[in-house]
DNA sequence: TTCGTTCTGTGATGTAGGTAACGGAATAAA
DNA sequence: TTTATTCCGTTACCTACATCACAGAACGAA
């Protein structure tokens, strides 16, 4: 790994010589706000673990329409990466940085090859797996059961508890693209959640004000 | 393994050890149609192992409301029971047999031990992740991307699929409870899919007249 | 300060799907 | 055969959300 070392924190249950292992094959990645880690189409060749910051996951249909599915934030790493690159399929989903992350990009084969070595990396992969798995269910409770206006509320809750708590930077355009809807739509309940006192809206920044 | 052998013709893949403990281990169990295997609250002590038939997995929200998640057939296993039985959790899915369908459970600790032991059994557990992972993420697309007639298309050519791949036996509440639609609707698309000459509807039953 | 751009607010109108209310058809039970 | 039950079809109406059109507000660049 390049001049930074790995900081095991994010990752306390590693054993150490896994997180040597981690130190010796892996490469820090830095990703700005908006920037793109992995694309539809995009052939995998390794296996993020997030150190720092947060990672958006996104669906996309054939118009290039959007779903949030989930976050992967520090200590997560992603169950489409390790089943798309397992497999040598290329990726149907786009992960995006949420906000300034860093990362540690370890070569694919390193998932297999430590699976029997390491308890403390088998474990991981099955609770990433798990993990992963009750975050899409969560996405397909949000797409079946919940009406919009809740659906950006809980949207909100979510990237506000990423960072500061209190404020999210985005833009209604922004918004209705996760939730693939409308930035109009976006808008007008924005608007009614402040009747309701729960949020107070800013140009690019909506500041929660109820849990 | 009661009188009944396991009859490992739905996993060609696993080494003859390991058909040999699945025998010795396994319990044989036959689902009537709309039997259910799991229900939402339980707390799971096997591993299925489908050998026929078909089961599928649905999700419910507080008021009992559902949605159709993915099918189970021959050769699958439910990743949910992987990753519920093993951090020991209530299930969050009900199991319900679409037809007649016979499966093995194991004991859920089996599944751990056989990792290190048969690489056919680890292949065979990544592979059951990352086709359920697959399914949740056709689930989503559907829910969000597609509208309801598209959806009803296709969950009719899914479960004539699973058949005779010409009739489809249910009601319309049937398939409104899956689709967390209503009645009415699923009746009114019914008919404008059999306008367009891609159905044709009988009580308790649909046919299929094209791809 | 001016101009251009991005973001936000809002009215008008359209549409997919949800809900209520019934009546009739098919089938099962008595 | 009569009765009860389940299933299907349809009308009318309602609601959440999508789409279109446009205007003003906030900001950044020149």
């Amino acid at each position: 790994m390049n001049e930074k070392k790995f900081r095991p924190g994010s990752f306390p249950d590693f054993e150490p010589k896994l997180v040597e292992e981690i130190e010796k094959d892996g490469t820090l990645r830095r990703l700005e706000p908006g920037e793109e880690l992995i694309r539809p189409g995009n052939y995998i060749r390794f296996v993020p673990l997030v150190l720092q910051g947060s990672l958006k996951i996104l669906r996309q249909d054939a118009d290039g329409k959007e779903t949030f599915l989930y976050f992967l934030t520090k200590g997560d790493t992603c169950a489409m990466s390790l089943s798309c690159c397992t497999s040598n399929r290329p990726s149907t989903v786009r992960a995006v940085a949420e906000e300034e992350t860093e990362l540690v990009l370890l070569p694919v084969d390193r998932l297999d090859t430590w699976l029997p070595l390491f308890p403390s990396w088998k474990t991981f992969i099955f609770q990433a797996y798990q993990r992963r798995f009750d975050d899409m269910l969560e996405a397909v409770d949000s797409l079946a059961f919940r009406r919009m206006d809740e659906r950006i509320w809980r949207l909100l809750k979510k990237k506000a508890a990423l960072q500061d708590r209190r404020y999210v930077y985005a833009t209604h355009q922004e918004l209705a693209d996760e939730l693939s809807t409308s930035r109009e739509v976006v808008t007008r309940l924005l608007k009614k959640l402040e009747g309701m006192g729960k949020i107070k809206t800013h140009r690019n920044r909506i500041e929660l004000l109820a849990k």
